[in-house]
DNA sequence: AAATCGGGGAG
DNA sequence: CTCCCAGATTT
């Protein structure tokens, strides 16, 4: 089949049965498409949209970006994950109010020069806000071409990879390439899923390889399996006068830049860490919990500590601070350090 | 080429 | 439990 009848099909579905009431669909505009698309990075449609809501009722403009605290930023994306693509966002956002007073750039190479943003993130920003004609390759679009073609090995692989950017450059059109590149993830959202496809459904199966074949199931091949190694961490919650002791992350690493509380290899580590005033108070020792990153397992095991003291000297050296739960400071917070914030919270207001 | 970087929904 | 999602960056 020829290139053009790919496109004409794909275009007509999305027009027919594709999304359109994307929130950053309505105006895709170049700044609200570039934050969507660094959140949907590795993330699902369904977990983002609360998050983009919320992140552009801040953050409007670009410039109101550029002005926020980063703190504020890494609050506004506590729970999403991935915590470097928020950092990376707010430094690209300096970097455009200053060299291109504002305007987001609208050529490839400038964008991908950005901190954050690769091959596939600028082309989805060109085509979608701007209608350039530029290749995406998400992993919808790996899936569906993939499976049209018949491609076999796993597409994290860089020859794959290859083969599937050239393919995606030349399936598409230079005309209408926002509605078929919305088209292709569409497709691969909605009906070209990764399991139990509606092949049925789609306007590509009459020539899809995989169809043919009955090989949905096996295309594209999964990534190679790898056991995750588990790490294990003694948290320490401790809380004065309503207030919590936290601790803010290097800048890179897990949880870079976020604010997590003290934490030790073993149990008596951590409590010969407290503060003298602190020792005479039993700990209560909290339900361990495990927490999966992509490479490994955390095991988290909470000790809290509630203490009080008359003079509040507050020592705040720049990477510690006392987080008050009633009203809490706009943070950036892990998932887990979340949960564990409200669980404190419900123990401290039974307790009283 | 391989490792790093989250969290949660689906199966 | 495993797998993977609108990937990019570092090693």
């Amino acid at each position: 089949m020829i290139a053009d009848d790919f496109a004409r099909r794909v275009l007509r579905w999305q027009a027919d049965k594709g999304r359109h009431d994307l929130p950053w669909q309505n105006p895709p505009s170049a700044y609200r498409v570039w934050v969507s698309e660094i959140m949907l990075q590795q993330t699902r449609v369904a977990t983002v949209i609360p998050y983009f809501q919320r992140f552009i009722q801040r953050f409007a403009e670009i410039q109101d970006l550029y002005h926020a605290e980063r703190d504020e930023v890494l609050h506004h994306w506590s729970g999403l994950g991935y915590y470097a693509r928020a950092r990376n966002l707010h430094r690209a956002a300096a970097q455009i109010c200053q060299q291109y007073s504002g305007q987001i750039p609208a050529d490839m190479g400038s964008l991908q020069a950005l901190p954050g943003i690769g091959r596939s993130t600028a082309a989805a920003i060109l085509s979608l806000s701007g209608g350039q004609s530029q290749p995406i390759l998400d992993g919808n679009v790996k899936r569906v071409l993939c499976r049209h073609a018949g491609i076999k090995g796993w597409p994290g692989k860089s020859a794959v990879l290859k083969q599937l950017w050239q393919l995606s450059e030349q399936l598409t059109p230079l005309q209408n390439t926002a509605g078929y590149n919305q088209g292709m993830m569409d497709l691969g959202a909605m009906i070209c899923t990764r399991s139990r496809p509606a092949c049925d459904q789609c306007p590509l199966a009459a020539e899809c390889v995989a169809n043919h074949l009955g090989q949905q199931q096996q295309l594209p091949e999964s990534k190679p399996k790898s056991n995750k190694p588990s790490r294990q961490e003694w948290v320490l919650i401790t809380v004065k006068n309503g207030q919590v002791l936290l601790k803010q992350r290097p800048p890179s690493g897990v949880w870079g830049g976020l604010w997590h509380f003290p934490a030790y290899s073993s149990e008596p580590e951590a409590l010969a860490s407290l503060p003298d005033q602190a020792k005479q108070s039993k700990a209560m020792v909290l339900p361990s919990r495990r927490h999966s990153f992509s490479h490994f397992h955390l095991h988290i095991h909470p000790l809290l500590v509630e203490y009080n003291e008359k003079t509040n000297a507050c020592m705040e050296d720049g990477c510690s601070l006392w987080y008050n739960i009633e009203q809490p400071q706009k943070l950036g917070l892990a998932a887990p350090v979340s949960r564990l914030l409200q669980e404190v919270q419900q123990i401290l207001e039974t307790n009283t």
